[in-house]
DNA sequence: TGAACATATGAATAGATATTCATATGGAAG
DNA sequence: CTTCCATATGAATATCTATTCATATGTTCA
């Protein structure tokens, strides 16, 4: 295991290890949503989440279709709905 | 998706989330080994592999075991094997 | 064109965290 | 008991990162 692997290794874990990060995940996996809904279902800045949402998508966790002056992100796949449920439980378990 | 909830995911994927954590996990894979050993087998401080292997014990991915003046630690159960390849085969697409 | 709106982005800041250093703890062996 | 060894731990530090603020970019609509 060498230390560029290992390193990118992490930095997947990294993404997830983040309140609000996650909470934005659970937020588009019923549907596309755009940056203001967001912001507002979360209760936090527009600047906030749109940082966020760059690392999300920089990390191809989400994807982002721009309609108008509109940006509606939508997770990329269910891939990433597993992932969110094995965090969940792993979490559960650990309480 | 409530905010404690949330912060507990995320702690959970934290954990995972630093290079150092990813290869003691990984060096642990073929075998239990001591804190000596680890340290050696990184190149690192044995304070800071120490620190490390207290937080991985925290979230329940490693297991100790004292047999005299030595701490052999191993992984807690193949689970963990398990996310470590998740971790590295997600890693490696996004290359 | 200009005003209003949605989003993105850079700089600054505050808080978190990994590592190091020094030292404490506890077992082993003489 | 004393010394040596393996590990643990607290404090200090340096680095990283999430959020905020201010502002830029780009779109719509009057």
């Amino acid at each position: 295991m060498d230390d560029k692997k290992s390193q990118a290794i992490a930095d997947a874990f990294k993404v997830f290890g983040d309140k609000t990060r996650i909470r934005i995940l659970f937020s588009l996996q019923d549907k596309e949503k755009c940056v203001e809904e967001i912001s507002e279902e979360l209760g936090m800045e527009q600047s906030a989440i749109s940082h966020q949402l760059r690392i999300l998508k920089d990390a191809r966790l989400i994807r982002l279709r721009k309609e108008g002056r509109y940006s509606f992100y939508s997770l990329e796949d269910e891939h990433v709905s597993i992932i969110l449920k094995m965090g969940m439980e792993h979490a559960s378990e650990n309480m």
